[in-house]
DNA sequence: ACTACATATGAACATCTGTTCATATGTGAG
DNA sequence: CTCACATATGAACAGATGTTCATATGTAGT
């Protein structure tokens, strides 16, 4: 109980999955962070570089991958001097490139 | 130029369509909110009915329904006294359930 | 050791956001 | 018209959130 009415296919989802699909969804609603993220599907980017290229300040892309790395959106690897970070898995990847495909294709 | 450094296959994205993209993902990035986008792919609710399911108070879902009229991802069409929500389009629906699929079958 | 560079961290601030409450608008029945 | 029901709307408030600034930590080179 407490599912769907079957009116149309529709997904059910647990309380406690969409609490966690929400969560993650929050944390690319932001349009610094979703661009980071973003650019981290390119593989493997250092902060600076992100920095850089996005127009941000490197410390508040620091703020911002704390977070994505704190639910695992992505993870940090060190080389070096710098610190380069990259989608978690392909999982996100997934989910992530699809958003991104379907705004881009779709007129209206 | 300021598109991608071609480690790996890294999709592309405007700045006009991140923000875009971010939008959407901040509205479902609210758990009630994501709950009721979720029961409108179960096909037309009414706000009454989605109150009572998810235990939230009909100001609030109607508050909800508001931001995601406006932002196109439901529609509103009355019957009677009630007023029945639906997803906007095939390419909402098919995003949001694509999303729900991947937490529902992928396991951490 | 010191210096320069890259990233992280904490505090502080202004702004935004979700929720509640009270009230309004709209609809159908009697 | 009046009543009951369904939804909408606005104000108000507490709590969260993004950003900036200053400072700390860590790393490599001289």
């Amino acid at each position: 109980m407490l599912a769907q009415t079957d009116t149309a296919p529709g997904p059910t989802l647990s309380d406690d999955k969409a609490i966690e699909l929400a969560e993650m969804f929050r944390l690319l609603g932001d349009p610094s962070r979703l661009r980071i993220v973003i650019e981290t599907l390119a593989g493997p980017q250092s902060v600076g570089h992100m920095a850089d290229r996005l127009g941000l300040s490197p410390s508040l892309v620091s703020h911002h991958l704390r977070l994505l790395r704190a639910a695992r959106l992505v993870t940090a690897e060190r080389r070096g001097k710098q610190i380069f970070y990259r989608i978690h898995d392909a999982h996100v990847r997934h989910v992530i490139a699809d958003m991104v495909a379907h705004v881009n294709e779709e007129p209206e």
